[in-house]
DNA sequence: CTAGTGTCTGTAGCCACTACAGACTCAAGA
DNA sequence: TCTTGAGTCTGTAGTGGCTACAGACACTAG
């Protein structure tokens, strides 16, 4: 299978699969004359790897749960401890990002009612604090 | 001023503020000897982006917002503008994260609950989809 | 044999910093 | 005056996770 195929399968683009490998996330698959020839299993490591990404998960977290997968039973626990850390990041950046929609929403707002002699936006961000 | 003294009252830091005025958020400060020398209008300045950033704006935005700034009053409209865009996409962002942790936590959950034949995180990124 | 599509390598760019190295400047104290 | 030491200077390179080329090469169908 070419490079272009393995992309449309697992959705990574070319580029990406090509990157993947120049770190070191993938093995280099072997060659048919000057192309890269891959099988399913890239196809599905390549997936996995897609997966973990729409989750969150860092490129170095990826690596460390492709390590553990493939011993799921023995590994359980460490599978789990990253994706719990994986969990307090994600909710860390939540509650971030809660805050700025929250701040956003009222300045908003009070732009919308307001006579516009002040802009609420511009004088929350020049404020002396 | 000097940049040390700037740092400290903006909470920029050093390489922060060089970085801005390379850039160009920034004006170059005239030098007194060899050194910048600031007033307080850079330091309300710097508060200024350090306010947006905090907010999530672009450095972009912040561009914009500052040259809109000086006029609040007739330029209110193009402020509420880029405020409401923004908000937008925080909120798309938010959308993201509210799925991820949702994923994340269910399977955190299953891994707690399982009896560690299977390691539901890692069937759950090698499933076929 | 040729045209066209796909792939190859290598490099540079994106964002918003951050982290140095190695040189310098300047104010205060001896 | 001379030294010390903290602060500042410039310039460059690194971070993460791609993405976007340029310019060359490979392969396949007609």
């Amino acid at each position: 299978m070419k490079i272009g195929e393995v992309s449309k399968r697992t959705g990574c683009n070319i580029e990406t699969i090509r990157y993947y490998e120049r770190i070191g996330v993938i093995e280099p698959p072997p060659r048919k004359g000057a192309y890269r020839d891959y099988g399913p299993a890239d196809v599905d490591r390549l997936r996995f790897i897609r997966r973990a990404r729409e989750l969150g998960f860092s490129l170095e977290e990826v690596q460390a749960l492709l390590d553990l997968a493939p011993r799921p039973h023995s590994n359980c626990n460490r599978v789990q401890f990253i994706a719990e850390q994986h969990l307090s990041n994600v909710r860390a950046k939540l509650a971030d990002l809660e805050r700025m929609e929250l701040a956003l929403a009222t300045l908003v707002e009070q732009c919308g009612a307001s006579d516009h002699d002040r802009c609420p936006v511009v004088e929350s961000l020049t404020g002396k604090g």
